[in-house]
RNA sequence: GGCCCCAUCGUCUAGCCUGGUCCAGGACACCUCCCUUUCAAGGAGGACACAUGGGUUCGAAUCCCAUUGGGGUCACCA
């Protein structure tokens, strides 16, 4: 293979851990990264690391994949993936290109730069203990290791004794350039001898992210700021291996909004909590396998799967934290909305500007305008721009947008209504809407089936009693009024309304409006009252009616 | 604890590099009022920040130092 990539091309990359979920942070570390290459003509690069045999024993688990193609982040080479991928650089799990990082691994060997040791996790788990006990940072010294000759560590290879490789790491001080953070030096002494291959023969990520990125041209590395002290040591390793040095930017971190990381922990955390208030020692149903659960009880470091964390959030009534892209489509929130959220937790173009799409990001995003200064996530602000987002829709886009959302996440409720019925709930809903869910979640009592429809008491109580005349007055007198309706439509039913409103309540058409939205929806809420009727249609509606004053009167 | 990084409204941020136009701008949230058939949405107002202390300078949010506070990291995880 010949060495004629342009220097001067971009190429970023992003290279998570496998998933099926895509974290928001990471989201966002893709987003730049994909906005850096994209707007400089060069290419995005998506990489697998999968090097960790525990966690990734199902390597095919990609389905983050998914999430950033939502988005609108795609990507020029990675695995294969719906059309996407693909690539000269290949393969680009990390899992398959063993082989390339053994060649790099004899090189330093050779060159004296890297060598085995033998230490078992016991020891060095002791060494640490040591270490944090009097306080002092944990740093391995490959002295002793390096003094042994040769002969007794072959000797000792060949007789099967586990080993890991580790990198000699040369005395001096070593300097990070950032383009984000400026320069950064890390006195002599703080990057020891770290691991670069593991006993059970996978690289590290150090090692795995050093060969990749040069094998696979990586101009630019983004990524969060976690992994700053790393990268003094993909930097000596990549002096050992006589590889060029990518630009490095890291990126500020986002947390929550009280200042705690934000993990997909937090889930459990809420479930840990629900659980505990209710005084639950076992599972729900159909949730959780309860041997499952009674060990997640146990031990609180352990979490639960997403699905079985949702079905047991739903059975008890508790809402889950959004924290993965895919929660939030969920939600229903836009994808758009998120890139652009997302964008400025960590960035800004500058000035007032604030409402942009990934085209813009593409065209301005800039590591020099990079904050410094971690994020806390915002998800009120996330909304409001949700909402702003759906009301600069068109008729037309809202509506098709809705669908598809309720066809993926309501199925049961879009085979209940008419595409008649559907189309008026979208006209009534489309302003008050701050996400794609909000349609589906607030008009639930449009499916419920008449003879099926409950009443809230306290409602019922506020609304349709107290005073005389009461609500069920106004009822009883206005269902005569509506039997003789018979254009059904919302501004036949108000020019028939209101004037009842006029006669019977002094014009306070409210003092109609609420006792007729309970009736027909159990509740106080709803879309304006004449929408509601005329969705529901007559014959519901007066079913509706006639059982709430049978039922309460 | 060692090392590294950071510090503008409650939050995301503009301004900082190239000191004066900043008694600090925008957005979200918040408060008040208006509109109103519910919930929203919408309209009009309002309150709210340069962490502290020293310098440098005619002048500092902007430059320097210290303090304080916050974060990251110290794995055969990435």
């Amino acid at each position: 293979m010949s060495h004629t990539t342009p220097t001067s091309a971009v190429v970023t990359r992003f290279a998570p851990s496998p998933s099926g979920h895509l974290h928001v942070g990471g989201a966002r570390t893709a987003l730049f990264c994909w906005a850096f290459a994209k707007g400089r003509g060069g290419k995005f690069v998506l990489r697998i690391e999968d090097t960790d045999q525990k966690r990734s024993s199902d390597a095919a688990s990609i389905g983050f994949v998914r999430d950033l193609l939502w988005l609108g982040i795609n990507f020029d080479e990675g695995p294969e993936y719906e059309g996407q991928g693909g690539g000269a650089h290949g393969p680009y799990f990390q899992a398959q290109r063993l082989d390339i990082y053994q060649k790099y691994l004899d090189q330093l060997l050779e060159q004296g730069s890297a060598y085995y040791a033998f230490e078992s996790q016991e020891e060095l788990a002791a060494m640490r203990a040591q270490a944090k006990e009097k306080n002092q940072p944990f740093r391995y010294t490959g002295d002793a290791a390096r003094r042994r000759d040769p002969a007794q560590t072959a000797q000792r290879l060949k007789a099967g004794e586990p080993a890991v490789i580790r990198f000699h790491t040369r005395a001096g001080a070593i300097t990070i350039h950032d383009e984000i953070l400026g320069d950064a030096t890390l006195p002599d002494g703080e990057v020891d001898d770290f691991v670069i291959r593991k006993a059970d023969g996978f690289p590290t990520y150090h090692f795995a992210v050093v060969v990749d990125d040069e094998l696979m041209g990586v101009t630019h590395v983004l990524r969060a700021q976690e992994h700053f002290n790393n990268s003094a040591k993909h930097i000596v390793l990549q002096d050992a291996l006589g590889f060029r040095r990518p630009v490095y930017g890291h990126l500020p971190l986002i947390f929550n909004p009280d200042g705690s990381k934000m993990s997909k922990r937090d889930k459990d955390k809420v479930l840990r909590k629900v659980v505990a208030q209710g005084g639950i020692t076992a599972p729900p149903l159909g949730t959780v396998d309860p041997v499952v659960f009674a060990a997640w009880l146990k031990d609180k470091n352990t979490q639960l799967e997403i699905e079985p964390a949702q079905r047991l959030a739903e059975s008890l009534g508790a809402e889950l934290p959004e924290i993965n892209v895919d929660d939030f489509r969920r939600s229903g929130y836009l994808p758009e909305v998120i890139c652009n959220f997302l964008s400025l937790n960590g960035w800004s173009p500058g000035g007032d500007v604030e409402k942009f799409d990934n085209a813009f990001l593409q065209a301005n995003f800039d590591l020099s305008r990079v904050v410094k200064t971690a994020a806390k996530f915002d998800r009120l602000k996330l909304l409001a721009f949700n909402l702003h987002a759906i009301q600069g829709m068109s008729r037309e886009e809202f509506v098709r947008r809705t669908r598809a959302h309720g066809a993926l996440m309501h199925p049961e409720f879009m085979a209940k209504l008419t595409p008649e019925q559907f189309l008026a709930l979208c006209d009534a809903s489309h302003e008050r809407s701050k996400t794609l869910e909000d349609l589906f979640r607030t008009n639930g009592f449009i499916t419920i089936a008449d003879d099926a429809l409950e009443w809230d008491a306290k409602v019922v109580a506020k609304v349709l009693r107290g005073d005389s005349p009461c609500g069920l007055d106004h009822l009883r007198s206005l269902r005569v009024v509506l039997r003789d309706c018979d254009d059904w439509s919302s501004s036949s039913l108000e020019g028939v309304i209101k004037p009842f409103a006029d006669t019977h309540c002094e014009g306070n058409v409210g003092k109609i409006a609420q006792p007729l939205r309970v009736a027909v929806c159990g509740g106080s809420v709803s879309p304006p009252i004449f929408d509601t009727l005329m969705i529901l249609g007559k014959a519901s509606s007066m079913r509706r009616i006639d059982r709430c004053i049978s039922t309460h009167g």
